[in-house]
DNA sequence: ATATCTATTGTCCCAAAGTACAATCTGATT
DNA sequence: AATCAGATTGTACTTTGGGACAATAGATAT
């Protein structure tokens, strides 16, 4: 448990297992927030946040699967721990391949919460940090022009500056000028460091 | 199915089971292999194979488990799949867990174990075709000596001949030498290309 | 309409990289 | 002892990359 203080959301329908969820977390220096349905949830889904979800299996309404499989279509990167009173094999299965870091079933040992938890809070930071990195680089990339973003595409790839200008048909002159731009904008002290960037962007989408 | 025939390592102490996956496997296009124990698999894995692994939860001797975890500490690329007649939900959660593709329960549908394999290959194929193309870049670099491979550490990180020089305490027009040879041996056409072998290398260790 | 941004290009000059031709030195192998 | 690979360095020349200083033209914003 480091600097940031991770949350954990607790969703389930039993107030008393809310209840006694967040003494023990809070107990062992977690934020904690409880909720009583999947749509509750919803409503105050902060993503951003460093933590994870503990989600009861079953509950009136939106069960905690489906709840877990809107999340991950909507890209939430937030981990997901099931709990749950009467699991069934195919149902961890299920859970289990959409995502999920632990599948729970009660009576479950204090510990080996905690210990999904602290993976999933892991896996959780290490995701988020590629992901504020990738993130800074977009934002320089999004600061480059349509002909910069050009320019940058065909340097990357490691063609001369007389290629990247016959290619785009102008000069050569042309080239240098974005050239430097790039470099200033994407805040790359050589070509290396350029080629990098390039690739840290090639996995996640682009506009331009 | 395309060019290379996925083989399906299917490991069961029932004979019957055996024999009648090996028939419903090979009629879809598949190569099969069967095993009657873990320890009779063990004496014959060949881990370059494309394919992946059908495997019986439990068996006497060995199990199905054991087996998988054997194989991930071994880091033996294989996919697995269970089967199981008595799965339970502590058993399936942590197959998943170990990186098992799918826990399918008898009686199963024939299409699930179909599309589970699919899966697996498709994960197989993946993983292998990255690897292979780590695996040439290695060779490359092994070609490289000591100096050489110094030099190349230096030279993706951006660092121009003059500092590299500095650095390994010689001069520059040594660099540009050794620069050269860098540039043949690793089939390298720019610097950008030096740079991107270089990433690649990076998630995999190396010697020198 | 004036100001600003973007794209473009020019010349001059210097620094860095790449190449050709050559040579020296050392440790290891034969 | 002789040979070979690896590391080193030199000179000289060409090609590229980058910076300085400057300018033109179209599009957009105020």
């Amino acid at each position: 448990m480091l600097e940031p203080k991770p949350t954990i959301y607790v969703v389930d329908d039993d107030p008393s297992v809310r209840h006694s969820m967040e003494l023990m977390l809070k107990s062992v220096g977690f934020d904690v927030k409880t909720f009583g349905s999947a749509q509750d949830f919803l409503k105050v889904n902060l993503q951003q946040d460093l933590g994870c979800l503990v989600l009861d299996v079953r509950m009136p309404g939106m069960s905690g699967l489906e709840l877990q499989e809107k999340l991950v279509s909507a890209k939430t990167p937030l981990p997901v721990i099931f709990i749950t009173g009467h699991g069934t094999v195919p149902i961890s299965v299920r859970a289990m391949k959409a995502g999920a870091v632990d599948f729970l079933q009660k009576p479950f040992e204090e510990q080996d919460l905690l210990d999904a938890i602290n993976r999933a809070v892991a896996r959780q930071r290490e995701k988020k940090s590629k992901k504020d990195q990738s993130k800074e680089l977009q934002l320089r990339l999004t600061a480059l022009t349509t002909r910069e973003y050009e320019v940058f595409s065909l340097l990357v790839t490691g063609m001369a500056n007389k290629e990247i200008a016959f290619e785009l048909g102008t000069s050569e002159r042309t080239i240098k000028a974005h050239r430097a731009r790039i470099m200033e904008k994407m805040n790359a002290g050589s070509l290396a460091d350029l080629v990098r960037f390039a690739e840290q962007l090639k996995t996640l989408p682009s506009d331009h």
